[in-house]
DNA sequence: GTGCAGGTCAGCT
DNA sequence: AGCTGACCTGCA
């Protein structure tokens, strides 16, 4: 992956493994606005801004280390598409998508943020999300995601009045099970006993779980099953299976590659529905 | 008004 | 173990 890091942004020259709109609108991430013919990311408490230029994407932000680990930019993509390449299934949705990457995110902020997205729309979990933001917006720089303490300072009727609606008791539960540094120390764990501490969390099932395996842990070897990966499946596969069942075949289709498989697969399929 | 959105949980067999 | 129904709420 051909890139340049500057004080106070990055350049990324090859285009064909670095696209904003399929990094960020696949699903993966909720921190994100779309601002005309740019995007704004920003998780913690960073922030950069994607503008696109004739021969590369600049990342401009005050903190190029931050981003440039969490754009993953030392990782080849071209060299994960393709050994996907050879997978029927993913032909069309490594073309539509060909520009994705799995984000390095928070673990806290990916564990709050999937907890929210269950049984959700991805513009009322922002906004959610961002409601969780603006309440701390004094004691936070701008945009910042609250830590976990300061959200242990709420009561459940705060994040009612977030929206988070049934959730909220989810997000109260979970504050006073786990915090950032067990989150942190639970790296060192395989992944299915990660796994598997993860769903005894509240409001963490099998899918939110393997979201924050993939997204937070950074585990390709998981695949999280939605409502649009079964769609798919039972278009191309068997139909009537249950989630498990789908997960266990589709992991071991894709092996190590599960998770990159999953979001080209992801966007790809939604992409049908969408506008 | 109706139905849905990146599911989870409790309660049942 | 495996299955089923209830569930907040903003938006189309």
């Amino acid at each position: 992956m051909i890139y340049k890091k500057f004080e106070n942004k990055l350049e990324v020259y090859d285009k064909s493994q670095f696209n904003p709109e399929h990094i960020l609108e696949c699903g993966q991430v909720f921190c994100y606005e779309k601002q005309e013919d740019d995007y704004v990311v920003f998780p913690e408490d960073k922030f950069a801004k994607i503008v696109e230029q004739e021969n590369c994407y600049q990342i401009l932000t005050e903190t190029p280390d931050y981003f440039e680990n969490y754009f993953d930019l030392k990782t080849d993509y071209n060299q994960i598409k393709r050994e996907l390449s050879s997978f029927e299934i993913l032909k069309k949705p490594l073309k539509y998508g060909y520009g994705i990457r799995i984000l390095k995110q928070n673990l806290f902020e990916t564990l709050i943020s999937f907890i929210i997205s269950a049984n959700n729309n991805i513009k009322r979990i922002k906004l959610i999300l961002n409601n969780l933001r603006k309440a701390f917006e004094n004691e936070n720089k701008r945009k910042s995601f609250p830590s976990c303490a300061q959200l242990l300072s709420k009561d459940e009727q705060f994040f009612k009045m977030a929206g988070c609606g049934y959730r909220a008791s989810y997000l109260y539960k979970v504050l006073r099970q786990i915090d950032e540094k067990t989150l942190e120390n639970y790296q060192i764990l395989d992944t299915k006993s990660l796994r598997e501490k993860l769903i005894n969390l509240a409001g963490v099932g099998p899918k939110v779980a393997d979201c924050i395996l993939l997204f937070g842990y950074g585990r390709g070897d998981v695949f999280p099953v939605d409502t649009w990966i079964k769609q798919m499946y039972n278009q191309f596969y068997q139909p009537l299976e249950n989630r498990e069942q789908i997960r266990n075949f589709l992991t071991a289709q894709f092996g190590k590659f599960s998770g990159f498989a999953q979001q080209y697969l992801f966007y790809y399929q939604r992409s049908f529905i969408k506008k």
